[in-house]
DNA sequence: GTGTCTGCAAAGTCTTTGCACCATA
DNA sequence: TATGGTGCAAAGACTTTGCAGACAC
């Protein structure tokens, strides 16, 4: 991240300009971490992976960013239960990120990704969003969908 | 709730032993409170409203029963992204409850709870409960599915 | 009677806020 | 250079825990 301009800051500076936000060293640090990974992080997590590299930014500006880039759109914020909220990039350059939703282990905290029936549930939501929509009068922005249980691992423990 | 004991206590009653718990006060008092509602209480509310009648029951003793009534399933717990959980009766004696899905004003906070795609709903998570299931090998206890956006008002507000 | 449950208070966690200084555009 | 952003520390909000006494079964 720290030599040159990487390609992918250029797409981010523009998005950030066209809020009228200022692409500064945290916010770029902190999309090359959520780049870079698959996993689903929480502001600790983030917090400490940028820590190695630049020990002077902070969790608080970790924070404000992460609720930054959540208004804008660019992250997602998921609630899996144990009481810290977790992060996932939503979008990126070239749409790298593929769509899916989470099946959460309430035992061990493990979540899997699926994408299996991503399909046939965009298009249900798609249809529920149109209906719920006019019906309440609502402009809506966002679903939510997710699956929890427990896993072998944690059933063989018993 | 206080006089006699009520109907449906027998229930809950049964409810308790089964899991080899025990049937207090405190327990059916907040059962009482959310069976009283259509409300999404925060155990906060829950806690005022069974301290005007009830003052010595505490805060720990509502978190604590609270957590043990998800549990056992005869609660759900939500999160409407305002930073403090909210609860709902999910099952009564008689089924007295509505199965219903969550849409979420981010501004305003406020809450519909709609029935109107459920049996679609319900039927395709069903069907992917059963694929997930078999393909990740948990047992899935439970569906969330939520929308969110803004209201109305909120909007007109801008 | 006995093992579970409660009340109170204190502690814990995650997250937000205040404010002087700094840096992007 | 003019805002918006940051760092640090302190505060805030919600939730959990410890322990002695109380109570359901």
């Amino acid at each position: 991240m720290p030599r040159g301009v990487p390609m992918q800051s250029l797409w981010w500076h523009g998005k950030f300009r066209g809020y009228g936000y200022r692409l500064t060293m945290p916010r770029q640090v902190l999309l090359d971490v959520l780049s870079k990974t698959e996993k689903h992080l929480s502001a600790e997590d983030i917090y400490f992976a940028i820590n190695k590299h630049y020990p002077n930014i902070g969790l608080a500006t970790v924070y404000r960013n992460l609720e930054l880039l959540v208004q804008m759109g660019l992250v997602f914020k998921f609630d899996f239960g144990d009481g810290r909220a977790r992060y996932e990039l939503s979008e990126g350059p070239k749409g790298i990120r593929h769509h899916h939703h989470h099946l959460v282990c309430t035992e061990c905290g493990r979540v899997v990704d699926y994408t299996d029936y991503i399909d046939e549930e965009i298009e249900l939501l798609g249809r529920i969003e149109k209906g719920l929509s006019k019906k309440y009068d609502f402009v809506i922005k966002e679903h939510f969908i997710q699956f929890s249980g427990v896993c072998s691992k944690c059933r063989e423990k018993k």
